[in-house]
DNA sequence: GTCTTAGTCCGTACAGTGTACGTTGTCAAG
DNA sequence: CTTGACAACGTACACTGTACGGACTAAGAC
């Protein structure tokens, strides 16, 4: 009746969890359903509630799988180069899987996010800061990572599942009267002219570049 | 039979809306659907489809009365105080509507947000700015407000309705090991404290500066 | 061997969601 | 008085998360 017990994967949290992010990847967090993951996995609904507790706990351990896959900066680089590179790695990882980055703030930390926390803070305690001015730059850091990639992501959300978002662009700098609201326009019209590369890293190094001239 | 009908308020666009965000304010978006909408408002499901199309545009256009709380910039204050001040009162919005950060990314901009957008772009190109820098500018100045913003309040979406934050910090300070993220210790340890006051505003003044120094 | 115990899988069921559709009431223009 | 519009409503459907209880299996105790 039911397909070959043998060649579904024995369930388990790792097991779970994979697929979750793999379907998140493909369609979304929105579409991510408990029945459509076990469905995915070849088994019912309720043999997931064996191995997980209930679909928060799912969307928390997704976030923590993201967390582990930043690689650990290189203790024998300088501190600062050692945040920099924790920052580019995270916005790697949450561009690497587009859902991730919406559910970072809203889930509490696991283990492998208090990790990250940990390398992070370590790396800035090493710097020149004084121990205020690393406190604010970890949330100062921590916001332009992940702020950055939720405002280059927004578009994604709004985009109807292969929808055209320059189209959708254009119609949107069309809905709006040239003369009210001229640098809505052109603003518009440089993402999509494509001339706004690599703002990310240049703005993380103006952040650092600021910080470290705190004190 | 029904409570009647003369008390209440006539049904249109902006008293759906108007009713969302009080709801909204009191118990969260996750809270909100459309039947206790109606409800709040004295009338049944299906007669809020008569001025609204679906709930996304519910949530629509309740960011956007948001932004239309905004106070435009002044128009005699320096080009980099208006920025500053957007800011500020940007933030101050979305304080006053805990749920508003998290939407805020994900709705389409609807006319006030479009006049927010055009104050802010119009602010940066008054400066001395040069055109690429200040289409930078205006997304570090975003990243930061609603970075910080939703940061600071990731804390109320993890926290049970009405449970103590301050409590649940310390049990996740408990539940880590001292020896392996001391860092991380520390760090909650310092917001426990709450010696992390104004920070938003210092960041951003160093984000400011760090802009205006660019060419 | 049998009995017990723990753990996994699954079927059923329930409350709650967004909303499509059709019916009813109301009220103004002709 | 009729007609047509629009707003309010009731019903219905597909879908969600998950509580509960039963069926089955595997491991260990005697």
């Amino acid at each position: 009746m039911s397909a070959a017990p043998n060649e579904r994967r024995s369930l388990d949290r790792a097991a779970i969890v994979a697929c979750a992010i793999a379907f998140a990847d493909n369609h979304g967090t929105d579409a991510l359903s408990m029945r459509k993951l076990a469905a995915e996995l070849g088994y019912e609904v309720m043999s997931l509630y064996n191995h997980v507790a209930n679909k928060a706990e799912v969307l928390s351990l997704m976030v923590d799988a993201v967390a582990a896959e930043i690689p650990p900066p290189d203790p024998a680089a300088e501190p600062i180069a050692s945040v920099r590179a924790l920052a580019v790695d995270t916005r790697e990882a949450l561009v690497r899987h587009p859902w991730a980055a919406g559910l970072w703030l809203r889930q509490m930390p696991g283990p492998a996010r208090v990790g990250h926390m940990e390398h992070h803070l370590a790396a800035l305690a090493a710097t020149d800061m004084t121990p205020p001015v690393a406190h604010l730059a970890f949330h100062a850091v921590n916001n332009h990572v992940i702020g950055y990639t939720l405002q280059e992501q927004a578009m994604a959300y709004v985009v109807p599942p292969d929808g055209d978002a320059d189209a959708l662009a254009r119609s949107f700098i069309d809905g709006i009267s040239p003369d009210v609201h001229p640098h809505t326009i052109a603003h518009v019209q440089q993402h999509l002219d494509g001339d706004t590369a690599s703002s990310f890293e240049l703005v993380l190094d103006l952040i650092l570049d600021g910080l470290t001239r705190l004190d």
